[in-house]
DNA sequence: TCAAAAGTGTTCTCGTTACACCCATGT
DNA sequence: ACATGGGTGTAACGAGAACACTTTTGA
């Protein structure tokens, strides 16, 4: 039984909040990495594939009915966890901050949204794996389909602007930003207006229910 | 131990030969699936991680000191190895046909190319990988750098073209896709022609030493 | 001399970029 | 009234699409 191993799967958990992109991390109660912040996992049982596995490790943390995940990679070094042999299978999921809701199974750990460019220290290679998976969510994002699950209603384009320009790490023209994603026919207006932010107010918009795939950008 | 579980590697290994795109199927000897196909796949080890072990399953097979491979997703129904429980992670590799040898422990089993667009019966659900692996090369081959790993030199710009007709599954403008191949600047002619075809020869092409990752189409 | 495949240029269209001023709100 | 950020139009440019005839070889 010497090559029979332990597998578990590891859950990239992003949001969008304010234009800035955020992942879900758990604070480590105990040795090792004690106090270093984690991804949160689960061990692979033996009457369930990873689908089923990352299924439950996520309605374990939030109560929202369906969540979009996705697989990412299998991470197998020897050492990673350190005093056992683990290997992980990187999830991707994506939720949008309306409808988040953490689950009464969530209270017993404490879990935080982190600002991806300002994370705290991490437990094991939970550094690789969240610079792998924000490196897939990067590119992922340009496509509609993505874009959809973090807003699904009532966002502002000069809020889609900045997410943009922090993907690709530059200014972009606002007027011609604003002409290519309204002219894709994607968008529809609400009517409503944001509010309490200075300066003149923008509007809300929301996605077309008809749009599937479509990469922007 | 109800929770610890055997890992293997399974290659999709890929190379294009007059413009057609092959995979490597090794044929069974034994039950289950008997005389059905199936892709290269080899046990990961307590002692190894997953690179490694795709390294030795590829170098059992090919005497190619170095070709490329790619992880690709994993795949842990229950039942995918019928009697056993394995979980299979799926690797991409991409070797030229020049420079490809198969090696002397290959000679125990029986490997063939076959062109994915005519399969046989596949084992397990290799077909499921397959498809997968499929779909992933095609995004990837719109980017030079793993068009490069299939053509090191003496290719023709109409060889070219049958492989993106075969991608995108549409005929493209002879005229407009020179245009846009050469005009990338990727390119040098060697001075050759191809010889031993029907009608006028087409000139042979190298790419360039220094091109690394840009997108063509 | 015929069949088969390769090579070649121009025009039109449409998306992308560059760029400067006015508008609505809160203080 | 002023500071802050949102909303708008136009002109120049460049990449992509459409399109037909000539050239080189082998049979």
């Amino acid at each position: 039984m010497e090559n029979k191993m332990m597998i578990e799967t590891v859950l990239n958990l992003f949001t969008i909040e304010n234009g800035i992109i955020k992942i879900l991390l758990v604070h480590r109660e105990s040795d090792p990495y004690k106090t270093y912040w984690e991804l949160p996992a689960l061990t692979l049982n033996s009457d369930e594939n990873l689908e089923e596995c990352t299924n439950t490790l996520v309605t374990n943390i939030i109560s929202n009915k369906k969540i979009y995940v996705e697989q990412g990679d299998v991470f197998s070094n020897i050492n990673r966890k350190i005093d056992e042999r683990v290997i992980g299978v990187s999830y991707l999921g994506m939720v949008d901050q309306m409808s988040l809701e953490f689950s009464e199974l969530s209270k017993d750990k404490e879990y935080l949204w982190f600002d991806v460019t300002a994370l705290p220290k991490l437990a094991f290679d939970c550094k690789e794996i969240i610079d792998n998976s924000l490196s897939k969510l990067n590119s992922k994002l340009k496509n509609i389909k993505y874009l959809k699950l973090f807003f699904p209603s009532d966002f502002t384009i000069p809020e889609m602007q900045h997410i943009y320009e922090f993907l690709f790490n530059q200014k972009i023209d606002r007027r011609n930003f604003r002409k290519k994603f309204i002219n894709s026919n994607i968008l529809k207006e609400t009517g409503d207006y944001i509010k309490g932010a200075t300066g003149r107010p923008a509007k809300l918009y929301k996605f077309n229910e008809d749009v599937i795939e479509k990469n922007i950008f």
